[in-house]
This record gives structure tokens, C-alpha cells and sequence, in this order.
RNA sequence: GCCGGGAUGGCGGAAUCGGUAGACGCAGCGGACUUAAAAUCCGCUGGGGAGAAUCUCCCCGUGAGGGUUCAAGUCCCUCUCCCGGCACCA
């Protein structure tokens, strides 16, 4: 084979033998154990680079699972050459339920899935190549890594919430009020058992008879599963909660200072979703008492009904009062004539499905109670009506409806037939409902109390909360629409719930040292059709005889597959500990990560929650970090070559194994980060990638040439490249560091020339894009050592720049000319040579310029 | 409806601080090598036009319209379309 301009020095010299080679570096990578993390906590400084991990899924990896490894690998190889202690770690996430539906459907053991499916994960991802530490691999589904998440399950259950002091405090630290106090042991352990941060409440949960289980409020989609799009009911069931909402404005607040792409804060701040406003307090009608003596009392009186609204300035705009169809107060208002009315809408709202009661259901519907609730602000009397617009889940399940100015309640009014009062007035005119104006002003609002005539909004918000905090009507109150996590599962392929239950319905935590408590082995996965968990057919294990004989039956929810994912990236830094989830002087030294990479898909899920677990660890004092993931970036989707989303259906799936058989590990790997930047979705071009082949072809060959007769013809272009690269590794815009390396090998390829130099700096600027190809050519240049730790090539930036600048020369902004100057030419000559060259005089026409504006190195615009 | 992100050649994309728009790659065209093809290498490649033999010049051009500026893909205003999230949350 004779290739023209190529001197060949290596028998295989033309085309990178990629086939041969690859492989043979794996092996001696892991055979030398060249990525194993520094055990000495030494100087340098340190880089925690961490990638979502998988779940492992019997279809294998996909094109996308590469993307997020290879930037992350890339970073964390350049780090070690850069001088960073580095950790960059790989494991599973191997709990969940698909493959429990295969046991379902096959009797296999998910256990054994599970494993296969690991294995094959772990073959994929070790053939491109990547520099994990695999010593510290954590699968989520092993005894001994879910014993952790067991542990610190117990941790939020032995945790109450101190409102004081904004934090988390162990249960031992919990006062107990001393009314509670004088009602005896029970009490007290009532009210312990109502503060744990892990409780169980008989709520409403979102049921999927399909998956066989509940769900949390994060799983659920318009209504159907997150997983499988099955549908979803609600049914009341006593469940395992976390009460996250206690972190809600921690969670909320320091979203601002973390480095997240802002399209994932806002979906925090969104899911989320705090508003402010006030309770406040309309008693019945029929037993009213309006005076309160200034004393908002906490506990809601009866027959009345508290409201929460986000316009406390609005109420002398009430015409009507809406109650969820579910508040418990309905039978109060309700009349004898109403009875039948109000008992027939109940029962069909009962029957709606949440999707019907809110996307099919725009129209509003309700039902007159009869009753009459007492204004506070007028002193009017003012009916009650049932709605299912009005949803119990959130705020007090009832509202204050001012059809003026909210287009929910004018839509209702308008229905109905009920009175609209517009409150605010912009120059005589009514604000229509929903608008807000800076020049509306509030009519109609004077009472016996309070007089909010002649505000503007932002005034009359404070004068109406000022009143009713000083009457005793209200008080100031703010919402959130982040419900508590629901965390039991009635599936058997996650972690046991470490409880333990008498048959007098009191609870303790399995001690800390009886940990894990392992999943039992049952044969039978196929779900009740009820809500009872699968491990409840486990009936030996159920059943536990503590040391003094007493009987105690083992809970038998199990976690859902997000909470081994809440803590696993500190499980990394010291894997095989067995005394503690992870040594305090270990975590110092590695957290937070310093960049985490992975799919937008778990802005509210994975990581909504992980941040909640890691505020709780940070409060009892197990983490140093008050946020675990500082920077964090998302990679876009890799679509098929048709521009659509990659699936069997649509056939347009490219499946990496083949790619690394076919073009092997490196050209997949510089073409997915060659593609466009990390974070954007960009389509699969089988064309593209043979760009790539071509360039780690060219650049092969380039390795071979001869120096030059003299001198070092490529100094300037090196010294660039070697800036650039540098530059786009830092800013991780891999595409253009790519593009860098490529016009230096086109240099080297024109000239048929390279130094040593320019061979040395080429392979090690390669090194963190294409691993095997770099390896092998510092092998061949002579090395003995892998260049895994190699010092990173250093410019100087004098020889970086350009020999000669070429500055633009501008009539009236348009460009007429160029010429070149030296570096640091004065600003008057560079006017001079502008203003003397031809072209520019003759577009000139002789007119003397008016303004000349001279950029230093860029450009010269002439205005005349 | 509300919130967020985006729109640049035939395609993926580049332009980092307001200073030559289209780097790099793909596709395409032409050439060299070859009996031929592949591979490789070299040249051209946003649209339109003028003169001219291969060089020179002009006009238009970053979703649309307007503005600020000596100068706008980049900043401001209005609008269109696309993607994502939330959606009766009081």
C-alpha cells in the first residue's frame, strides 16, 4: 500500500489499527491498575467527576449513555495530566422494577436479571475505554451498599424538623409539650411517631394497579405512570411518607447559588411552586362569632372555614365561597333542601379520575350547599358552594372566590350565575380578572375594620395582611405545591423498610447493627392486585422474636428504586467502609462533586430528591456540603440519522457495540463529543463519523512523519492548539477542542513534517478524547508508561499568538480592506496604513474622514 | 394560559468581551495518483451580479420588523415559529 506524502515508519502505519490495538490497552489499564484512585490525601488538588450511573436495562447501552461518560471522562483524564488528585467512579443502579415485570413474566429471579443485565452493562461501558476506578463500583441492589440506605432511612425516622432553627435534630432532642406530656406514654409516642421526618399517613396516594404499586407525586405524568404510562388512581392507604416539604424553601433558596443549566432550576423552583399569601378565617354563618379579640387561633374553629389565598386584599371582592367536594365540612353547610343536590356531585367527583377532574374538565361545575359563611372584612353573609376546581390536596381544600379578579371564579360565577364585584379599578374602569396594573386602585373595600380604598396592589396586600393579624382574622401564610414523598413500594425488588411493628400497632427501628435487613427470597412475584406488598407472602421472615421473646412482624413496604440513587455518589469516596456510609475526612476531601453529568429527565425526581437526603445528612452532621452537586450539566439527546428521538419502534437505533466493532472506541468516542456541544440534541450521522476515522487516520500518520530539513515550522500552530484545547476543556466544549486538534494535524498533514514536539504535544492533547490511540502512539514514540499522568502540554503565550495580525479596514462600518501588521504595531501607524491603502481611497472619493476608530490587532473603521 | 430555552449555508455546527459571519466536519463539484475502483492527497463550495481568463470588484445575507451604535448573529423593543416544563395550585 503506497500513500502518498506519508513516510511509513510503522508496518501498519496507513490506517489507525484500531481493532488490534484498543483492547490490548484496556487490559493493561486494568491489569496495571493505571485509574485507580490515590489512596493519600496528599497536596494536589482534588476533582470529583461523577456521571449519572445506569439502570441496567436488558436492552443494553444506548448511543446516549456514552455522551454523558466520555465528557465526564474527558474531563477527569485531562485533570490527572493537569495535576488533580481525581475520582471518577462507576456503579449501578440496579433496584427497580423492570426487572421484577420480567420475573413476573418469566419466573426468573430479578436477582439473576439484575446481574446478567449488570454484566453486560459493565462489558459495554469498559469497551470504550473510560477511566473509572472500577475497584469502587456500588450496585444499589447489594446487601452490602443498601444496608447504608437502610441506615439512613432509620436517620430520617430517628429525625424530627426544629422550625427554629431551620434544620433537622435527632429524636432525642424533640420536646415534648407538656399537655402531651401529661397524657401518658401513649402520647408521647403518638406525637414522636407525628414529628419523624420517615412517618406513616393514611393519604390519598396515586395507585397503579399495573406496576402493582403506589407512587410518589414526582412518578406521576398528566396522570399515568413516569414508567410504562400505565394509569393511575387515588385510593386511601396508610403509606410510608419523607417529609421533604419541610425542606421546601431550603431546597427552593439554594437552587441560586448552584451552578445547574437554568431550564432544571426553574423546573425545581416550578415543581416546587411556593406562593405566599394568608389564611384566613369566614365562620359559619349559623354559629358565628366575628369578633376574635385579635388571636388567630391554630387549630381551625368549628364550623368554620379557613381558607388560603394568595389576595388577602381581594376579600371585600367575595361573592361566594368554594369548598372541595371532599372537605370535611360540607355536611355542615349543607341544607336539608341542598341534601340531594350536594350528596349526587360528591359521589361523581368521587368517581373522577384526577385526569378528568383537571385536563378533560375545564368547565367548572359545583353545587350550592345552601349555607352562608360570615365575610370578616363586611360583615355580609355569603353562600357556599362545592366545586372539584377546588382540589383538597392543596392549601386549606377551600377558597375565598372573587369572580372580579380571579378568571377561575369569574369562569365559575359566570356558570352559575353569581355576583361579580370588582375591587380594583384602573382611571374608572374595572381590572379584568387576572390582569394587574401598577395604576389600579381598590374600590368598594371599606368594612367596619379595615379600608383598603384609593391603594394600589402593593399596598393593599400589606393592609390586609396588617389587619388580619392585628384582628385576629388571618395571618400572614405562604404554600407550596411540593407534596411529602411518598416512599413505600408494594414491589419486592428494593430495599426493605427496616421497621418493625407489634400487634399493637407501635413501631422501632431495627438497631443500626442488625443491618441490612436482606430481602427475603419468595418465588411467586406476580402482584395481589391489591395494594399489599409482595413481601408479605414472605411470612418466616416476617415474623421476629427479639431477645426478651416479644413478637414483632417485620414491615413489608420496600423503598422506591430513587432511594439508593439519593446517596450513592457518597458512597464512592469510601466504598468497602463497613463502620459508616462514608469517612468524615474522606468526605471533606471530595465534596461536593465537582461536576455531575447526566440526563434533564430527573430534574424532579433523582435529583429533587437526592438534594433533600443530602440536606438531611448535612443537618445531623454525617456531610460537610450543604448541596452535593455544584455544577452540574446536562447532555442532549443523540436522535436517530432521521432527526427523531432514537426507539425500536422507529428503527432509527444505532447500537454502540457496533459502532466500537466498526470503527472502534475512539472515533465513537471524539464523535459524540465532535457532534455539537454537550448539552443540546444533536442527530447520529453514520457519514459523520467516518470525519472522524478519517482525522484519527490523518493523525496517525502524522505520528509518523520525519522533521523538518530545519527549525520548527509548527511552533505557532502547537503553542495555539495547545491554548485552545486547554481553553475548550475548561469551558467543556469538547466540539471546538476537536476542531482545534484537527487543524493542527491539517498543518502537520500540508507540510509532510512534525517534530518530536509536535508529535508529543499531538498525542498527549489527543489523550482524554481518543485514550487508545493516544496510548499506542506514546508507546510507539518511545515510551514505557502509560501517559495517564503525564504532565499536560504548557504554551507560551508570546509564541501563541499570531506572527501577523490581519486588520479589517471599514468605510462606514462596511468592510473595504485588509492588511497585515506585526503584533503591537502602534495605533497611529495602523491608521496610517489604513487610511493609505488603495482600496479604501478609492471608497473614500476623496472625502476626508470624520471619525477614524481603530481597534488594536482587529480592525480600522473609517467614517465619513 | 404561564415559565424557561432556542432559530446561523444542502446538513451538524463555529464566531469566548459589540469588531472580517460561516472555523472544523459531513455532503457536493473539480483535479492528482490508478488499467480501473477504493483509499489517500490537492483545490473549490452562502446567494446574486459585474468586469475579466482563475484575479479583482459590487450588492444581499444569521426566523420577521424596528431601534441603539462608527460597528449588531451578539445589546434593547415588538412579532412568528420550534423544543422543554408546569397547568383549575386559589
Amino acid at each position: 500500500m503506497e500513500t502518498q506524502g506519508v513516510r511509513e515508519v510503522w508496518a501498519d502505519g496507513a490506517r489507525w489499527p484500531f481493532a488490534a490495538i484498543e483492547k490490548k490497552w484496556q487490559e493493561r489499564w486494568e491489569q496495571e491498575k493505571t485509574f485507580r484512585t490515590p489512596e493519600q490525601l496528599d497536596d494536589r488538588p482534588k476533582f470529583y467527576a461523577l456521571v449519572m450511573f445506569p439502570y441496567p436495562s436488558g436492552s443494553g447501552l444506548h448511543v446516549g449513555h456514552p455522551e454523558s461518560y466520555v465528557a465526564a471522562d474527558i474531563l477527569a483524564r485531562a485533570k490527572r495530566m493537569m495535576g488533580f488528585r481525581v475520582l471518577h467512579p462507576m456503579g449501578f443502579d440496579s433496584f427497580g422494577l423492570p426487572a421484577e415485570q420480567y420475573a413476573v413474566q418469566t419466573g426468573t429471579h430479578p436477582r439473576v436479571t439484575t446481574k446478567k443485565n449488570v454484566d453486560t452493562f459493565r462489558r459495554q461501558i469498559r469497551s470504550l475505554g473510560l477511566s473509572y476506578d472500577w475497584e469502587r463500583e456500588v450496585r444499589t441492589s447489594d446487601p452490602a451498599y443498601y444496608r447504608w440506605t437502610q441506615w439512613i432511612f432509620l436517620r430520617l425516622f430517628d429525625s424530627w424538623y426544629d422550625e427554629e432553627a431551620a434544620r433537622a435534630r435527632p429524636m432525642s432532642e424533640l420536646p415534648i409539650p407538656p399537655d402531651v406530656q401529661s397524657e401518658g406514654e401513649a402520647a408521647v409516642r403518638r406525637y414522636r411517631d407525628s414529628e419523624r421526618l420517615a412517618y406513616q399517613a393514611e393519604v390519598a396516594v396515586n395507585w397503579c394497579q399495573e406496576l402493582g404499586t403506589v407512587l410518589s407525586n414526582e412518578e406521576v405524568i398528566d396522570g399515568k405512570s413516569e414508567r410504562g404510562d400505565h394509569p393511575v388512581t387515588k385510593l386511601p392507604l396508610k403509606q410510608w411518607m419523607l417529609r421533604i416539604t419541610k425542606y421546601a424553601d431550603r431546597l427552593l433558596a439554594d437552587l441560586d447559588d448552584l451552578d445547574w443549566p437554568e431550564p432544571l432550576k426553574m423546573q425545581q423552583r416550578n415543581w416546587i411552586g411556593k406562593s405566599t399569601g394568608a389564611e384566613m378565617d369566614f365562620p359559619s354563618a349559623a354559629t358565628a362569632t366575628t369578633d376574635r379579640g385579635g388571636v388567630f387561633p391554630r387549630e381551625v374553629p368549628e364550623n368554620t372555614i379557613r381558607v388560603y389565598t394568595t389576595r388577602p386584599d381581594t376579600v371585600f371582592g367575595v361573592t361566594f365561597m368554594v369548598l372541595s367536594p371532599e372537605h370535611p365540612l360540607v355536611d355542615h353547610f349543607t341544607t336539608d333542601g341542598q341534601r340531594a343536590a350536594v350528596d349526587e356531585y360528591r359521589q361523581a367527583a368521587a368517581h373522577k379520575s384526577d385526569l378528568e377532574r383537571t385536563d378533560l374538565a375545564k368547565d367548572k361545575t359545583g353545587v350550592d350547599t345552601g349555607g352562608f359563611v360570615v365575610n370578616p372584612a363586611t360583615g355580609e353573609n355569603v353562600p357556599v358552594w362545592i366545586a372539584d376546581y377546588v382540589l383538597m390536596g392543596y392549601g386549606t381544600g377551600a377558597i375565598m372566590a372573587v369572580p372580579g379578579h380571579d378568571v377561575r371564579d369569574q369562569e365559575f360565577a359566570e356558570a352559575m350565575g353569581l355576583e361579580i364585584r370588582p375591587i380594583l379599578e384602573v382611571a374608572g374602569e374595572a381590572l379584568p380578572a387576572g390582569e394587574d396594573s401598577p395604576d389600579a386602585r381598590y374600590v368598594r373595600s371599606t368594612g367596619p375594620g379595615v379600608s383598603l380604598d384609593g391603594l394600589d396592589i402593593p399596598a393593599g396586600k400589606q393592609a390586609a395582611v396588617d389587619w388580619l393579624v392585628n384582628s385576629g382574622h388571618g395571618t400572614a401564610a405562604s404554600n407550596t405545591k411540593l407534596r411529602d414523598w411518598l416512599f413505600s413500594r408494594q414491589r419486592y425488588w428494593g430495599e426493605p423498610i427496616p421497621i418493625l411493628h407489634d400487634e399493637q400497632g407501635n413501631m422501632v427501628a431495627v438497631p443500626d447493627s442488625e443491618l441490612p435487613v436482606v430481602l427475603p427470597e419468595i418465588e411467586d412475584f406476580q402482584p395481589t392486585g391489591r395494594p399489599e406488598p409482595l413481601l408479605s407472602k414472605a411470612t418466616e421472615w416476617i415474623a421476629v422474636t427479639d431477645a426478651s421473646g416479644k413478637q414483632w412482624s417485620r414491615e413489608t413496604n420496600t423503598m422506591p428504586q430513587w432511594a439508593g440513587s439519593c446517596w450513592y455518589y457518597l458512597r464512592y469516596i469510601d466504598p468497602h467502609n463497613e463502620s459508616a456510609l462514608v469517612d468524615p475526612a474522606l468526605e471533606r476531601a471530595w465534596m461536593p462533586a465537582d461536576v455531575y453529568i447526566g440526563g434533564a429527565e430527573h430534574a424532579v425526581l433523582h435529583l429533587l430528591y437526592a438534594r433533600f437526603w443530602h440536606k438531611v445528612l448535612f443537618d445531623l452532621g454525617h456531610v460537610s456540603t450543604r448541596e452535593p452537586f455544584q455544577k452540574l450539566m446536562n447532555q442532549g439527546m443523540i436522535l436517530g440519522e432521521n432527526n427523531e428521538k432514537m426507539s425500536k419502534s422507529r428503527g432509527n437505533v444505532i447500537n454502540p457495540d457496533d459502532v466500537v466493532n466498526e470503527l472502534g472506541a475512539d472515533a465513537l468516542r471524539l464523535y459524540e463529543m465532535f457532534m455539537g456541544p454537550l448539552e443540546v440534541d444533536k442527530p447520529w450521522s453514520t457519514k459523520g463519523i467516518h470525519g472522524i476515522s478519517r482525522f484519527l487516520d490523518r493523525a496517525w500518520r502524522a505520528a509518523q512523519f520525519a522533521a523538518p530539513e530545519s527549525g520548527d515550522p509548527h511552533a505557532r500552530e502547537r503553542h495555539r492548539t495547545i491554548r485552545k484545547v486547554g481553553e475548550d476543556i475548561e469551558r467543556v466544549r469538547f466540539n471546538t477542542a476537536i476542531s482545534a486538534m484537527m487543524e493542527y494535524v491539517n498543518a502537520l498533514t500540508k507540510a509532510e513534517s512534525a517534530t518530536d514536539e509536535d508529535k508529543r504535544v499531538l498525542t498527549l492533547l489527543v489523550s482524554p478524547f481518543a485514550p487508545h490511540w493516544a496510548e499506542e502512539v506514546w508507546s510507539r514514540l518511545g515510551h514505557g508508561e502509560s501517559l495517564a499522568y503525564e504532565s499536560w502540554p504548557t504554551f507560551d503565550p508570546e509564541l501563541a499568538k499570531a506572527e501577523m495580525l490581519t486588520i479589517v479596514v471599514q468605510v462606514n462600518g462596511k468592510v473595504r480592506s485588509t492588511f497585515e501588521v506585526e503584533p503591537d504595531t502602534p495605533k497611529d501607524d495602523v491608521e496610517r496604513l489604513a487610511l493609505a491603502d488603495e482600496t479604501v481611497l478609492r471608497h473614500l472619493e476623496g472625502r476626508p474622514p470624520r471619525k477614524v476608530i481603530v481597534v488594536p490587532g482587529r480592525l480600522v473603521n473609517i467614517v465619513v
